[in-house]
DNA sequence: TCCCTGACCGGCT
DNA sequence: CAGCCGGCCAGGG
């Protein structure tokens, strides 16, 4: 088999991508960027969302709970973002005028995450 | 095989 | 606060 390191995990990067997604709770967001450095590809922000855009519509993980790192939405098609932000906004999460909400707040880390460096993450 | 694009990000102007 | 730029990695034509 390959070397890979044992206990992180799927192997491939979407595989780990999707497993995260999967562990965020209701009301609480993660971005792309973090997403991509907890999988293990710092800097591959894109190809974490790219992942998520094969997902939209076909499959039952959170999607909606990733966001960028301007704690803002940033579905490309129209409508989609409405979508995401009726969802988010029926786990609690709140969005201000300018359609940003609030990730010292609202973003959530793994307990095992490697990086400890983490927010408060007061609980809501 | 080369070229281009993409639900992004951080830094700089 | 807004806009431009280079960097990341994967997939498609």
């Amino acid at each position: 088999m390959a070397a890979e390191p044992t206990g992180a995990g799927p192997a491939t990067f979407q595989a780990r991508v999707l497993a995260l997604v999967a562990r965020i709770p209701p009301g609480r967001v993660m971005t792309y960027g973090q997403l991509a450095l907890l999988a293990g590809a710092p800097g591959a922000a894109r190809q974490a969302g790219q992942v998520l855009n094969g997902l939209m519509g076909h499959t039952e993980l959170p999607w909606q709970r990733v966001i960028n790192a301007q704690g803002r939405i940033s579905t490309y098609k129209v409508g989609v973002g409405e979508v995401q932000e009726g969802l988010l906004r029926a786990e609690g999460v709140a969005f201000d005028d300018t359609g940003r909400c609030d990730l010292d707040t609202l973003q959530w880390w793994p307990e095992d995450a490697p990086d400890r460096a983490v927010p408060p993450a007061p609980l809501w």
